[in-house]
DNA sequence: CTAATAGTTAAGTGGATGCTTCAGTATTCG
DNA sequence: CGAATACTGAAGCATCCACTTAACTATTAG
């Protein structure tokens, strides 16, 4: 978990993320669009693969890489499960409100 | 973007995170089940606020914390729309193939 | 007032990160 | 073959990170 966050927190690394999101590509394609060195790339996309976010293999002299959604939606989940708590508590919370609402409004109902 | 994925890269920030789930709590409730210093825990807990998932304020002596779901919806709304992106692309991948297969059929197809 | 509680600040440390440059190694092209 | 391409590895460097300890400042309780 902690290493597919670590992963999403660089914008170079998300930035190839979005490009791989168009198909398969290159490391000298993945470089290409970023201002950074050759090696820094190859770097971060050791990165990429520790976290599972990515997969490649090399033919010939090119490594080609592509997408392994599977742990994107690992964090997707994560996050969406915290999310689905929250909304939950709040309604509890809703509830238990209107409840004590509800009380407050018979105590100052005056007893007729 | 950046400070909330780096935020969530922490196994000890997503525990105080699901602590905060159940409710508000003071810095020393949060370092209560957490193996560090409290100092660490402040520091933590100055990393969550900077990236907006949680929110805080001091009333006495006691600071109380509690969570601020936007910014977390704003990691999951990323990472959704990169999973749509590469189920879309799964989907036109699909048709791509069925077409080749059309064609292929046809091609097969010993002409009468 | 004194002591306990709750948190804050500061300084330091070891290790990871992101980046660079330079020097390789395969692979493919002409 | 020699030259261009596509990476790969290693070393170095500044910065950041998670953490510590120690000293400090409120605030509240006895």
């Amino acid at each position: 978990m902690d290493v597919v966050f670590h992963a999403l927190s660089d914008a170079n690394r998300r930035a190839m993320i979005d490009r791989l999101l168009d198909g398969p590509a290159s490391v000298s394609e993945l470089a290409r669009p970023l201002s950074i060195s050759l090696p820094a790339v190859v770097q971060h996309l050791h990165v990429l693969e520790g976290s599972g976010v990515v997969r490649s293999h090399k033919e010939g002299r090119v490594r080609t890489c592509e997408i392994e959604p599977l742990a994107l939606s690992t964090a997707e989940r994560w996050i969406s499960e915290r999310r689905a708590m929250w909304e939950e508590r709040l309604d509890r919370l809703g509830e238990f409100l209107d409840e004590q609402g509800d009380e407050r409004q018979s105590k100052n109902r005056r007893p007729r």
